[in-house]
DNA sequence: GGTGTGAAGTCATACGTATTACTAGAACGT
DNA sequence: ACGTTCTAGTAATACGTATGACTTCACACC
């Protein structure tokens, strides 16, 4: 067993030559007239040479609360990084917490052995999640970002459909009318967005031809993905991608025919991680406010649980940001 | 307040004609041979049709554990993504849940004004930790990763100084002597033990010549940073950056500067996330096994629990993955 | 001197669970 | 008929905290 374990409020109190209530009203900061500065400051004294640190547990039994929130995201990239930046400043205002939980996309709550941690929170910020997942959380109040506006659950996402419309426009005005489409091959509601967005805007162009080809989000597979749509008769001038990750490997396919973006191809990307500009030449893409997102949704969140009316599904708009990836359609 | 507060085992209890204990009995499944068939079963749909879930605070007091372990990290990169599969494969055979807790490396614990959730777990596995930082946090068992190993602390960590020497030996071999260093600007002790492995094998070298240029991990200041090394006199034939991102920057001052890599210049990177195959040409690397970083230390975290004694210091190898950035040396 | 009032604490309790110790009854052997 | 053993449960308790209700004492007021 442990050497020692750890002093609890009582030990305190014992060392201190008081009652566990008092120990707890020092502690809490609540001894407004009901303790004397003395006594306060021989507690604290005694609280500081026991190194004692309340037990959360007991503490949250107590309170019915346990001040944080899970982000449940559904893989460590650093999109989600920002994203927990803005959360996390709104949490901390209102003392609450936020801790990450990365959700294996392939496994639902039930097949966790194991009481799921979200059972240990106050509230759920999840990003992308299915709504059938999202139905079996249960329980603890919830708002799901990125993810489908439309269910009953308070959402805040992205206005992808509007950012892919912007790039069609940018494209339309370079001249641009067959366009393909490098498709995330992810069941996750933005991409289905994102699709359908592109899909309609380039059939409205006068003359637009809309082609596309799937792929994970991975640099080899995409680059196999945007061959084929390279090597169809009447190719493309364009590559719309759903992610910066996947223009990488449109680079990468296009390089490998000889064709120079953005003079013979253009290429454009979303969501301008790091990536984008990493990449050469650097890719007009969609920069997403993921910073706004987690702290939209943990206000939301943090409105939820103070009762107060959750409000409507919010939308973040994107910003296109042109780089040296599009030029004029070749002729 | 909320509309319904959750069930608890008592009202089960009371659903099913029964008493709490035998509820938390037989959800606990020891059951053997002291509740009926009949009345298990009973109990069980009861909490099945109430939607029964235990209260994990009152279940955390009782038990004296959550079984659940927190992974701090700088930062929510791809690189943590992996080691946090590695910790979670490992926890989930045990019953653990492993949740993420990026560390906001400006403010220490003592700066969250709130009960920080360090308290409401089993143990930490904490990344790239300062070491003075890591004995702020007091009390809960602490295995760090990829930190330094000389320090009190059970850790677990890469041979980072291996990887130069093999990087080093990779690049003496194709004739380079000249050989400049990307360093990142981070005061971890991985990034320390990279650079004091490159310099001193590379000095070791007969005819060797180091240089070095700090930058922050990210491209535009790595861009800069390299563009100081090149326009030095005698310029290196080779650069050896700290991390992939910066071999990215390096990639940007070659071309500004119309050298062609591998041809004017070698560039080599360390961790082989998936920008080393985004670039063109792809990065030769190190490959550090983050998700065995994960695995190794949880099951060292697994046997501190256990009052098992703690296993010395383990080094984990990484692997040079050599691709199209190094070349022979232009003589 | 009795009553009121404020200060400085303490007492008792509840949060929801897991588990040990106990009990009521049945079955059973002799 | 009576002790023994087994079955099927229940009662009681402890985990550590926060807090509303209560007590004790000193002092002041009339």
């Amino acid at each position: 067993m442990h050497a020692t374990s750890r002093p609890t409020s009582r030990d305190v109190a014992r060392a201190a030559g008081v009652s566990q209530s008092t120990v707890s009203l020092v502690l809490g900061g609540k001894w407004n007239g009901r303790v004397s500065p003395a006594t306060a400051a021989s507690v604290q004294d005694a609280a500081e040479r026991l190194g004692y640190r309340p037990n959360q547990a007991a503490r949250s039994l107590r309170l019915g609360t346990t001040r944080t929130v899970l982000l449940m995201i559904p893989t460590i990239v650093p999109f989600f990084g920002d994203v927990h930046v803005g959360a996390a400043r709104v949490a901390a205002r209102h003392g609450f917490a936020v801790v990450v939980y990365p959700w294996p996309d392939d496994a639902g709550p039930a097949a966790s052995p194991f009481a799921a941690p979200h059972e240990a929170i106050d509230g759920i910020l999840a990003s992308s999640l299915a709504p059938d997942v999202a139905a079996g959380i249960g329980g603890a109040p919830l708002v799901m970002l990125d993810s489908d506006p439309s269910g009953p659950v308070p959402t805040v996402d992205f206005a992808v459909a509007d950012g892919m419309r912007a790039i069609v426009g940018h494209l339309a005005g370079l001249g641009h009318r067959r366009i393909g489409h490098l498709a995330a091959a992810i069941d996750q509601w933005t991409f289905h967005a994102r699709g359908d967005a592109l899909a309609a805007a380039v059939t409205a162009l006068p003359g637009g031809a809309y082609t596309r080809a799937a792929a994970p989000l991975d640099v080899t597979a995409s680059r196999d993905a945007a061959g084929t749509l390279l090597d169809a008769p009447d190719r493309p001038t364009a590559l719309v991608c759903d992610d910066d990750v996947m223009a990488a490997g449109a680079y990468k396919a296009a390089r490998a025919r000889g064709l120079d973006i953005p003079r013979d191809l253009s290429v454009t990307g979303f969501d301008d991680v790091q990536l984008a500009v990493a990449l050469e030449p650097e890719l007009t893409t969609i920069r997403l406010p993921a910073e706004d997102l987690g702290a939209q949704g943990m206000t939301m969140l943090l409105d939820l649980l103070n009762d107060r009316p959750p409000p409507g599904p919010h939308s973040l708009p994107g910003t296109l940001i042109v780089r040296d990836s599009t030029a004029p359609a070749p002729r």
